[in-house]
DNA sequence: CTCATAAATATTGTCGACAATCTTGAAGGG
DNA sequence: CCCTTCAAGATTGTCGACAATATTTATGAG
């Protein structure tokens, strides 16, 4: 027992295959590889990953409760088609919820990860000024970030809420339309505050800061949208 | 087609077993029939039900998303044990959540959603003055009012976030404490200036009275708690 | 008597097959 | 020519059986 201590494989490979396959599933519709509306086929997606369709379909019965795909009684499984007015929807659902866990983190996030949060970053500024910016930071990068506040709020319900249920979409959103962030130094800069509050144990300005930043992407995309559909008229005409 | 339109059966019963059963098994255990903790044997529940073990499975991941049980590889699942802790985390949540959902509602809700909202509350002076109070109102009676509210902001992403994974959790809680919600006359007045700001389409008082009405509720439990932790030394002693 | 090891049991995970339902296509009537 | 009806095909829902893993019990050593 002394020496398989050492081993630790911290969660190695997900103990069942439902599961694993649930974690790969989510990935690939994350990242477009199964694109939005596609009609998920049992059989198809079963020999795709090698197995059953037993776990399969508990697979998808998970992946229905993260909103990630959508079922109808005997005719099958969509992925989850986000529309402009859903997005902006999660977006005040984050104000909401980040704006809470900001307010929380200001309390209760150690002086450590508060420390770890500023290096993070410190990368983020240097990855700015180079080019790789673009793939990294406007897909995982900022997430990281938000992520790293909603664990410091040390709250786990919302970290479940936002980890588990809207963080996927935000991710799959930005994998699709592969949103230039548009505003990459003024964000930067948002986060540089945030983090600010949080360490000088300001509650009521963290939150207050982080609503603000959350709510001024959400009317970025607005504007973004309005203007697609400005210039949409070209399909009809 | 012409008069199978005013059948219209409003998703009769659940199409599928897994579906119908999982909606049973979420009343279970909401109700205490399967008590916290409650360790779940496939076998039993399956024969229980009368159906096989593959869509009590499928039911149990669902039951998984709604955080309404645990569940182990290769060990099993067991219904969820709600820690004070973690109700408190509730309702932090929810102060976030439904203040935002009050403040859309406010700008959203229809006139004639505010009268029936207004209507169900002259329900519920009634009750309070009879008896029959305490066993619908602190039960059901309060998350209606909520849940109201929640539609009325039409954000669709904040119904399912609050009716799917936290409305259950409080409903659970409420039935498994019996908690005496404590200040009958008190909420329903708090209700009352709530629908009277949505009334005046007033965002900003909207919320802050909901977010204050759920913090009061919040400290209510804590307060509680921490007597129940005091006189615990007998349980020691 | 206590602890460690190992077999036995029970439970969960996985699979292939059958039944119920929906969708697609063609044939016939208006 | 279009619409309705019906049949064929495919897909989803359900079931029972087998395999893999965890828990429990019994056995033996210290």
């Amino acid at each position: 027992m002394s020496d398989k201590d050492n081993i630790l494989p911290l969660e190695p490979i997900t103990r069942t295959l439902a599961d694993r396959v649930c974690q790969q599933i989510v990935t690939a519709i994350v990242k477009g590889e199964l694109p939005a509306g596609y009609k998920i086929s049992e059989p198809e997606l079963a020999r795709m990953y090698g197995i059953s369709r037993g776990p399969l379909r508990e697979a998808i019965r998970r992946l229905e409760g993260l909103r990630l795909i959508e079922r109808k009684a005997h005719v099958g499984a969509r992925v989850v088609k986000l529309t402009a007015h859903e997005l902006i929807e999660i977006y005040h659902v984050r104000e909401a919820l980040e704006g809470m866990a900001c307010r929380l983190a200001a309390q209760n996030m150690s002086d450590r990860e508060i420390a770890s949060l500023k290096g993070l970053l410190d990368q983020h500024e240097l990855s700015v000024e180079e080019e790789s910016w673009s793939s990294y930071f406007q897909k995982e990068g900022d997430l990281d970030f938000h992520y790293r506040i909603v664990q410091g709020s040390k709250n786990a319900k919302l970290l479940e809420l936002l980890g588990a249920d809207l963080y996927h979409l935000v991710r799959m959103y930005r994998y699709q339309f592969s949103v230039s962030s548009s505003r990459p130094k003024r964000a930067l800069k948002e986060h540089r505050q945030i983090i600010d509050a949080i360490e000088a144990r300001d509650p009521e300005l963290a939150e207050l800061l982080m609503r603000r930043h959350i709510s001024a992407a959400r009317r970025n995309i607005e504007n973004k949208l309005n203007q697609e559909s400005e210039t949409k008229g070209e399909k009809n005409g």
